[in-house]
RNA sequence: GCCCCGGUAGCUCAGCAGGAUAGAGCAGCCGCCUCCUAAGCGGCAGGUCGGACGUUCGAAUCGUCUCCGGGGCGCCA
């Protein structure tokens, strides 16, 4: 409807530029919106304001003219100049109504559309290091990220959702390590724990695994752990030295095939962890990538040629660095350590630069907003491979700061004192996770009151909406009891009886479901669904609350039934973009 | 020091490709169940849109400066 009042004005500006009345070379950008007031009608355009200081023409007057030029059209009831000069469009309300016809034909598949004409979109999000279970900060990227895959979806992209598995690196060496000296401490051999080390219970649990599994084979004497190691933190040492030499020291002796039982046990007892917690949450993944793979299909000394071939490499004491700073980085960033160790940039470049050559027109990173620094340098990094950088888009989303009892939650995964995202759903529940999750603009910081959303309170908006459904389920259903039918064939043969203004309004909120989630997919926000499913709510629970839907009059019965129907089918299809459950009674 | 995000009602936040009297939830106060679930509805009250200047017919929205809060700036990942 907006693209017809649009199109309706172009041709009214094109007759009044061949009568001479506009200049012709005017590429005036018309603005249609909805307006908020009622008394405004339902579309309003600032065009004649627009115009009419290269027009030399008073707003008002321009705007009857323009009025004058408009074609008939059979939706458009009545137009209004208005204000300053707006032009205010009045649609037939059997047009609105319309709408309800529509939604029950289409059923779930109302809203979806093909604007993104199966363009094919990579959207990679979560990825947190398999150290250790998820927490409530990563819920965040993981709800997210999987409601704008799905609206996405909905809107006609071809979306492959995708976890980087940073399964390489230190802090893999470091979790390796925090598990065998779990183990030896489970066989009593007398160690203290490094400060470093992943303190959590998960992997005393993965530790008491390995002696079930294995006993006492991978055992050591505490001396030949410790001897010659340097001092940690608590005794005067660095923490950082410490480790690193635990995990040579591991290496060592339980050479490569034990050093590998001790990593893997890390790796795929928490991996699996993450899969199904992610799982549980409704949040599915197309691939799951593993940065390790980077290196034995030599993509990242791939990547680190195809830079040096194109002489943006160079070496400084030792090590190979990348010259940032000629596409838009503040300094130049390593690559290539003097140790000869690829750093984790090596391989995010190899691993961007797969993602290009897989093919996808587009491609979306979540991140949280602690990378954000990072993300000039990734940048670089495409635009020196010659890539489009345009295709590639880094959503930040800011943290969920946890509030328990008034008081921030502090967390850290090393020192294991965290909320984890399983804590979190198994307390409030799927629903009003994945629904808190993204009622915020991912921008914003969002305060997170593990109590209010703990505490199964009234307050909670999810259950609003949700109740909307359970009420219309409700009223169909008690239909049977009082003898009475709904015949949505006659009910849409009699959408004209829907006079009342909480019909019209409730209508008029419908019409604008399809423009919401094509909004919210475009603009990766999905909290505008939320905040549109609360205001639908709101129309049908106003609307409940004034008029009775099973009344005698049968053709004033089906065609109320109608409505509510198709109010409970948005509201349906909405909430299972959001990944919540639609409840037929609560 | 540089960079990113935020500063709108008592609290948590929408609105920000400039537009017509700035919205919602919660909290507060007052009403509404002989009637399809009161997990609901209606009403009242509540705001110098952090501040200043600028652009504009018009600024919460755009620009510059400034103040406050959060975060980031490694041969860590």
């Amino acid at each position: 409807m907006k693209n017809n009042i649009e199109d309706l004005i172009n041709q009214a500006i094109n007759k009044l530029q061949q009568q001479g009345m506009l200049d012709a070379s005017l590429q005036p950008n018309i603005q249609v919106t909805r307006t908020r007031d009622v008394a405004h009608g339902d579309f309003a355009s600032n065009i004649a304001m627009m115009l009419s200081k290269p027009a030399g023409k008073n707003p008002r007057d321009l705007a009857q003219a323009l009025i004058d030029a408009l074609p008939d059209n059979e939706h458009v009831h009545k137009v209004e100049i208005a204000g300053p000069g707006f032009i205010n469009f009045f649609i037939h309300q059997q047009t609105t109504l319309d709408i309800i016809r529509t939604i029950l034909e289409r059923g779930d598949r109302f809203g979806t559309s093909e604007v993104g004409q199966g363009e094919k979109v990579q959207i990679e999000f979560v990825s947190a290091n398999p150290t250790g279970p998820l927490h409530v900060g990563h819920g965040r990227g993981a709800a997210y990220g999987a409601t704008v895959g799905s609206l996405m979806r909905a809107v006609g992209y071809d979306v492959d959702c995708e976890y980087y598995v940073n399964d390489a690196g230190r802090q893999m060496n470091i979790l390796a390590v925090s598990v065998w000296l779990r183990y030896l401490q489970q066989l009593d051999v007398s160690i203290t724990f490094p400060v470093n080390g992943y303190k959590g219970d998960y992997v005393l649990d993965i530790a008491a695994e390995l002696v079930n599994k294995y006993g006492g084979v991978y055992a050591h004497e505490a001396k030949q752990v410790m001897n010659g190691i340097p001092a940690d933190e608590p005794d005067g040492g660095d923490k950082e030295i410490h480790i690193d030499a635990l995990i040579e020291r591991t290496k060592l002796l339980l050479g490569d095939d034990g050093y590998r039982v001790m990593f893997e046990a890390g790796l795929d007892s928490i991996l699996a962890d993450i899969a199904e917690d992610l799982e549980e949450f409704g949040v599915h993944y197309d691939v799951w990538y593993s940065e390790q793979t980077l290196a034995d299909r030599k993509l990242i000394e791939k990547a680190v040629q195809q830079l040096q071939d194109a002489g943006h490499i160079y070496e400084d004491k030792g090590a190979l660095w990348f010259r940032s700073t000629s596409f838009g980085d503040e300094k130049d960033r390593v690559i290539i350590r003097d140790n000869g160790q690829a750093t984790y940039f090596a391989s995010d470049i190899a691993y961007h630069m797969d993602k290009f050559a897989r093919g996808f027109h587009r491609v979306i990173n979540i991140w949280g907003a602690d990378h954000h620094g990072y993300v000039p340098r990734v940048k670089a990094a495409i635009k020196a491979l010659g890539e489009d950088e345009s295709k590639l888009d880094i959503l930040l989303v800011q943290f969920a700061i946890l509030y328990r009892g008034g008081e921030r939650v502090q967390m850290s995964t090393r020192s294991g004192s965290f909320v984890t995202l399983r804590e979190l759903r198994e307390e409030v529940g799927n629903d009003a996770a994945r629904f808190f999750y993204v009622m915020r603009k991912c921008e914003q910081h969002m305060d997170f009151d593990l109590d209010l959303a703990k505490s199964q309170s009234n307050d909670n908006p999810v259950y609003y909406i949700q109740y909307a459904h359970a009420r219309v389920c409700s009223v169909l259903r008690q239909l049977a009891e009082k003898n009475m039918s709904h015949d949505i064939a006659a009910g849409n043969e009699n959408l004209a009886l829907l006079t009342e203004s909480h019909e019209t309004d409730l209508a008029i909120q419908l019409v604008k479901y399809p423009e919401v989630v094509e909004k919210a997919a475009v603009n990766a926000e999905p909290h505008l669904l939320v905040h549109y499913l609360r205001e639908l709510a709101n129309q049908f629970h106003t609307y409940y609350n004034a008029h009775q839907f099973i009344v005698e009059d049968d053709d004033i019965r089906n065609a109320r039934l109608n409505l509510i129907s198709a109010a409970s089918q948005v509201i349906y299809n909405g909430l299972h973009l959001l990944g919540v459950s639609a409840p037929e009674s609560m």
